[in-house]
DNA sequence: CTTGTTGTGAACATTGAGAGAACAATTAAG
DNA sequence: CTTAATTGTTCTCTCAATGTTCACAACAAG
């Protein structure tokens, strides 16, 4: 997943923050890494940030955050059940991280109902949801609350959270959050049909939509669902 | 599912980002196949790929990623993921000792497949699941993995993952896991009726069973389902 | 025979990395 | 408010490292 160079300044950073609790500058990045030129740095962290092993607020000085080790990124063991001593050994293996484990469980901001009339980002930053990292794959996703029965023959029921990646593509076939016209967010199935997009719902009693390919705006696709009973 | 050739490939890959968290290069990797060309190599990537075995970033260098194993026992590929906390606290963050996250977060064994053919209980302790403490009540919880379709209707699809709160009793109407003549375990709904235990799949193409009080151990009710899309 | 996998080689395209400078944003100080 | 210091951003060059694609061939399985 890493060059050479990549995983240099990742570990650098990690052991910065565990050591002081603050992020190194681009000047000290550009140091430790023996260069001579700051933009090397920042090019070495955005291709970080663009694997997701960290996190930064553009425009802000040392607002580093190491969200992922680099050697975690393949498979883990099966997790026994927690509370013996000798899970010390597995941990063992993987070597010492803090700040933000992180690894069983992701907190996503909750952007409110979708086909709620509104588009996400205005929702944004309201809420978050815990999830577990299992369910989803790479990338930067959020929640939606399901509103309306829609999509109930793909199983997915009103008052569920969907979990969706954000992106702009999808293939055919994929559900996805699609943005109508600017204004209105909905869960379907996309398909592309002539230079045409179709928005699919899955229920017999709602009709499939064909809009312009500049009408819909894909926000996310679908990677997760999660729901609760009472 | 894997060729030769793949399966050998992506054990190198995986061995290799285990011990060093850098993903081979495309030369590396020919080496290490033994051939003689890069093209070998990337046609194999490409499956390994198409077969969601790996992620990669296309064109760009060492960015693989290994999301699962030939040999998976059947867990799922743990991946961690950028997490998406609004805080914009980062630099003030205080490293932690504890790698523990002590956070909201529950581990609960996973036991398999239901509608198996076995009683819940001879899985126990193969794996398990970390969910957030939110989507579950209290009281002892564990995780199943749906097999069948015979609770469609109810959004409960073949793969999903059920979160069942561990108990004996329940209401009518709602979703249990019920022990059937001790070897055979079912998400199904419960309706008592006459003094008989009726199970009731969500699905017209199956019909409802009913069985004697005796014939029925309830081994608990379903509180939350999780799902994965790819 | 047809299909799928594997192997080879080479041309080609793209990215990674480093340097240096100018510019923008943020913060603290006067 | 203005200024200066710190820090992050972007740009253009340059070269090396790396990934992509194509055509052609061998081989095995069905």
């Amino acid at each position: 997943m890493l060059t050479r160079k990549q995983h240099e300044l990742l570990r650098f950073i990690q052991a910065r923050l565990e050591e002081s609790g603050i992020s190194p500058s681009f000047e000290e990045m550009k140091e430790a890494l023996d260069l001579k030129s700051k933009s090397g740095v920042h090019r070495l962290i955005s291709a970080l940030e663009e694997r997701g092993f960290i996190r930064r607020l553009p425009n802000r000085a040392r607002a580093l955050e190491v969200l992922r080790q680099p050697d975690d990124a393949g498979i883990k063991p099966q997790r026994p059940v927690p509370a013996n001593s000798n899970d010390d050994s597995a941990r063992a293996r993987v070597p010492q991280l803090a700040p933000e484990p992180a690894n069983d469980v992701i907190e996503i901001p909750l952007h409110g109902r979708i086909a709620a009339g509104v588009p996400i980002e205005a929702l944004e930053g309201q809420s978050s949801l815990a999830v577990p990292a299992a369910l989803l794959g790479s990338g930067e996703h959020y929640a939606l609350e399901v509103s309306g029965d829609s999509m109930v023959d793909a199983g997915i029921l009103d008052g569920d959270f969907a979990l969706v990646k954000r992106t702009n593509t999808c293939r055919d076939g994929e559900i996805v959050v699609a943005l109508v016209r600017g204004e209105e967010a909905t869960l379907k199935y996309l398909r592309r049909e002539n230079g045409m997009v179709r928005l699919d719902p899955a229920n017999a009693a709602y009709e499939p939509q064909i809009y312009g390919p500049d009408e819909i705006e894909v926000q996310g696709k679908l990677a997760g669902l999660l729901r609760r009973y009472h």
